[in-house]
DNA sequence: ACATCAATTAGACGGTTATCGAAATGTCGA
DNA sequence: TCGACATTTCGATAACCGTCTAATTGATGT
């Protein structure tokens, strides 16, 4: 439970496109993205720039407690953004975390 | 335990570079890179072309019978080729491999 | 043949995690 | 205010995973 995300947002106010990782972030990235309904979730981001939660959920074979679970998981990564609607929960892939990420993995 | 490493085997016996992930074989790869110590192992074998078992031994610190537990998961990944030669084993990464995981990723 | 060393396998233990149902929280419209 | 709905939190359970020690395999040198 380390709060990337946090700490993302202050750099990243701008939409950085040159944020860096944090130190262990990584690591919490390539563990979130080891869950096959994870991957599902990001996938799908990725090709829709936002969608709701309750779209997610017709989707996954998942109950919304799994669904949550796993939102906070990808959230606390840095990897997605929750913007809450009212009653619902608006999804986005943070595209700077991601640029980061596979520009990390491109340096090995 | 997807044996992807013998499947790519035989697509990459010429050092293939248009190399294509099986299915599958993406979430393998993120689980057996959420892990620190298999992490570090790729990461030094992409420093270093080719390195020998006992070497990992001496930096990380963990048994030898875990080590050899990692060097698995990482080669059924399809990360690693293990290659005994007598009393010891060498490991190499896997460019191709490697180069169709970080393909992959960025077409999402 | 024997001892030694590198690596793997077997088996066990403890911590982590994905999952659920149920309860709680919060929001909206009637 | 009340009820319906979306999401989160709580508590529990089962499976998975990283780790170890001990035993095994296999190769090398004496």
């Amino acid at each position: 439970m380390t709060p990337f995300n946090a700490i993302n947002d202050e750099a990243g106010r701008t939409s950085n496109p040159e944020l860096k990782l944090l130190p262990g972030q990584r690591l919490a990235i390539l563990k979130a993205l080891g869950d096959p309904r994870r991957m599902e979730i990001v996938e799908r981001l990725a090709a829709n720039p936002s969608a709701a939660c309750g779209d997610m959920r017709d989707c996954l074979p998942i109950s919304a407690a799994t669904l949550s679970h796993h939102l906070k998981e990808l959230e606390t990564a840095g990897l997605i953004h929750i913007e809450r609607e009212g009653k619902f929960a608006r999804l986005s892939l943070r595209r700077d975390v991601w640029q980061a990420f596979l520009s990390d993995l491109h340096k090995l």
